[in-house]
DNA sequence: GCGTGATATCGTCAATCGACGATTAACGAT
DNA sequence: ATCGTTAATCGTCGATTGACGATATCACGC
């Protein structure tokens, strides 16, 4: 695909960087380098990085489709290529399967949203 | 060629999670369908869904590392590597260029890092 | 002008992703 | 046990990503 071109500048925005003294005391105020959490921030994002799967999770959240094929049947994709997203969840840990119940069922598993809104909030 | 699909009348829609009378209030609350929103948080989170990028964001949010030397120094990649996950990061809207001042730089865009959050607290 | 430093872009490569059909496994009901 | 339904997995394909070095551009000081 062509590369898109990045939006132009605004030219107001000028006082985006602060005099370079400061630097050291905002390294020093919050780490800069957290690489545990940006591995973790990144992979639950690139989970999330699909519109597929963004719909799916709404699907999950408004918790009227479980089923695997209730998705299947609200989405223009093939059912393999539907349980590969769904794949790519549970792997993420944003949805687990209820085989607990009569019958296999996806949900929402809560606290991992809440861990994921919690690490983006913490940018 | 569009999927086959039996399509037997789902019976059973609450296999799985919690029986929920809160189910309405939360439909209403997020629309199991809205596709500009889905586009829309899987381009923010694609963006993000890859820890140099997660990485640089933050150093930005510090604001101590404004030129892209500076990140450049801070990271064991290329330059042109370094440019091309600004390009990904400004593409979507969450960095800008900031050339009105002296000195060529990059900051956080605020707006698009509050969209972001608001569109992941709305699942 | 001419160089220099800071970024962007290009070309290439291996790796990963997204989608599909086909197959397989698990399980309930006939 | 066989069938039908549900879901996972496999193999393949083209498209995209991530990384690099090399090259081009651009702004500023001389």
């Amino acid at each position: 695909m062509l590369k898109q071109k990045p939006s132009p500048i605004p030219p107001d925005q000028e006082a985006c960087c602060p005099p370079e003294g400061l630097a050291a005391l905002d390294r020093l105020a919050s780490p800069v380098a957290d690489p545990a959490a940006d591995e973790e921030l990144a992979a639950f994002a690139k989970a999330v990085g699909h519109p597929v799967r963004v719909r799916i999770l709404r699907m999950l959240a408004g918790r009227d489709a479980c089923m695997c094929s209730h998705i299947v049947d609200e989405l223009p994709l093939a059912q393999s290529t539907v349980s590969e997203h769904l794949r790519i969840l549970r792997t993420a840990g944003l949805v687990q399967v209820n085989d607990a119940g009569p019958r296999v069922g996806y949900c929402i598993v809560p606290s991992a949203l809440d861990r994921l809104k919690a690490l983006l909030q913490a940018l």
